[in-house]
DNA sequence: GTCTATACGGCGATAGAC
DNA sequence: GTCTATCGCCGTATAGAC
C-alpha cells in the first residue's frame, strides 16, 4: 500500500516507539538509527537534535490522539451523551494505544517548561465548554450541583489510572493483554454509572 | 537531635531526594555526590552501583510509605469506616510528599522486572482481606454487589491520579502549591462520598 | 573510611568526503 | 541526502594512596 517510507519519517516512526517503549532518556539516538535502519548522523541532518526530534514527536502524539475528546466536549450533546461519549472513546484510544499514558505520565515529571504544559494543558484539558455546561445544569436542576474541576479530575482519574498501572494490574491478577483489555472494556460503563450516578440526586 | 549524619545516610538521603525531584535517569552519580558533599567514590563503596543504590531507595520508599495503609486495609473496620480512614490516609501521605505518585509512575514504567513489580503489589495492593469483605457486604446486602477489582482500581486511580497530574492542574487553575493542597484536601470528602454512594442503592 | 586519579565505554553532535 | 570518522563530554566504576 503506502509505498517506502522516506528517511524523515523512517526517523521519526522508529523513535517515537521507541521512546513510548523506553522512555526518552533511555533511547538513544544510537538506538533510533539503528531501529530506523538508517545512518547515526541522519536523526541530526533531519532534526537537528534528539531534544528537538522528541518535541516533534510529543506535538503530534497530543494533537493525534486529542482531536477527537475535544470535538466531543466541544459538542451540543447534552451531559450525561457526552460524558458517555468522551469515556468510550478515551477508552478506545488509550486501548490501541496502552503506552500513551505512561508516556505522558513521564513528561510530565520531566518537562518543567510553560510550553510543554501549555500543549497537554490546552488539549487534554480544554473544558471551558463543558465546565460551564456543568454548572448550567446544576443551576437548572437537572443534575446535583457539581464541581466541574472535581468532576473532570475524576473523570480522566478513573478512565486513564489503570494504563499508568497496567503492568501492576495484570501481574496481580495474572491477566494476559487480552485479560487487561477486557478489564478495560467492563470499565466504560463502570466508569459511566458511577460518575452519572453521583451527578443525580438519590 | 540527631547527630552529624554518617556519610552511608548522607549519600541514601541525597540520592532519595535528587531520584524523586528529577528521576533516576536524569540523576548522575556526580549530583548525589555533590549534593551529599562527599567524594563521587563513596557510592560505590557503600552501594556497590547506582542501581544498587536505587533498588535500596525504592524498597525503602515503598515500605515507609504503604505500613499504615495496609494496617487500614487489614483492620476490621466495616467497609464505610474503612474507605473513609484508607482514603484521608493515603491523601495525607502524598500531600506531605507530592513527588511519591510522579516516582513510582515512572518505575512503573521504567522497570519491568517482576521483583520490583512484586514489591509494588504485595504492598500497595496487597488487599485480600478488603476483597474478601466487598464480596462479603455484597452478599448480605449491606452493599450493592460490587466487583472489588474495579473498587479498589477506582478508589486509588481517584486518590493517587491527581497527583500524577499535579502540574497540569495548578498551571491550568492557577494554583499555588497551596491552592493545590487545598483542592486535595476537598477531594477527601469528595471522593470518599463518590466510591460509597455507588455502593448504596440508590 | 575517605580521598585522588583515572580507565573505559557510551553519549549527542558535527565535519567533511562522496 | 547519505556515509565514515571522530570529537569532547559525561556516566559508572575501580585502583591505590592516605
Amino acid at each position: 500500500m503506502a509505498k517506502n517510507k522516506n528517511t524523515e519519517q523512517k526517523i521519526f516512526d522508529a523513535a517515537t516507539e521507541l521512546f513510548m517503549e523506553k522512555g526518552v532518556d533511555r533511547t538513544s539516538v544510537r538506538d533510533i538509527a539503528s531501529k530506523a535502519g538508517i545512518n547515526l548522523a541522519l536523526m541530526n541532518y533531519y532534526f537537528r537534535s534528539k531534544e528537538n526530534l522528541f518535541d516533534a514527536i510529543f506535538t503530534n502524539l497530543v494533537k493525534e490522539n486529542t482531536r477527537e475528546l475535544l470535538k466531543i466536549l466541544d459538542s451540543d450533546m447534552d451531559l450525561e451523551e457526552k460524558v458517555q461519549n468522551y469515556v468510550n472513546a478515551y477508552i478506545d484510544i488509550l486501548t490501541s494505544n496502552p503506552l500513551l499514558v505512561p508516556f505522558f505520565m513521564a513528561i510530565i515529571h520531566r518537562s518543567q517548561d510553560k510550553i510543554t504544559k501549555m500543549k497537554m494543558i490546552s488539549n487534554l484539558y480544554g473544558t471551558e465548554k463543558f465546565s460551564q455546561q456543568i454548572v448550567d445544569e446544576g443551576k437548572k436542576g437537572t443534575i446535583r450541583r457539581t464541581d466541574p474541576s472535581h468532576f473532570f479530575v475524576d473523570m480522566i482519574s478513573l478512565i486513564t489510572f489503570p494504563f499508568a498501572i497496567r503492568p501492576l494490574i495484570m501481574d496481580r491478577n495474572e491477566m494476559s493483554a487480552e485479560d487487561f483489555n477486557l478489564f478495560i472494556h467492563e470499565r466504560k460503563e463502570h466508569v459511566t454509572n458511577l460518575l452519572l450516578k453521583n451527578m443525580k440526586d438519590c
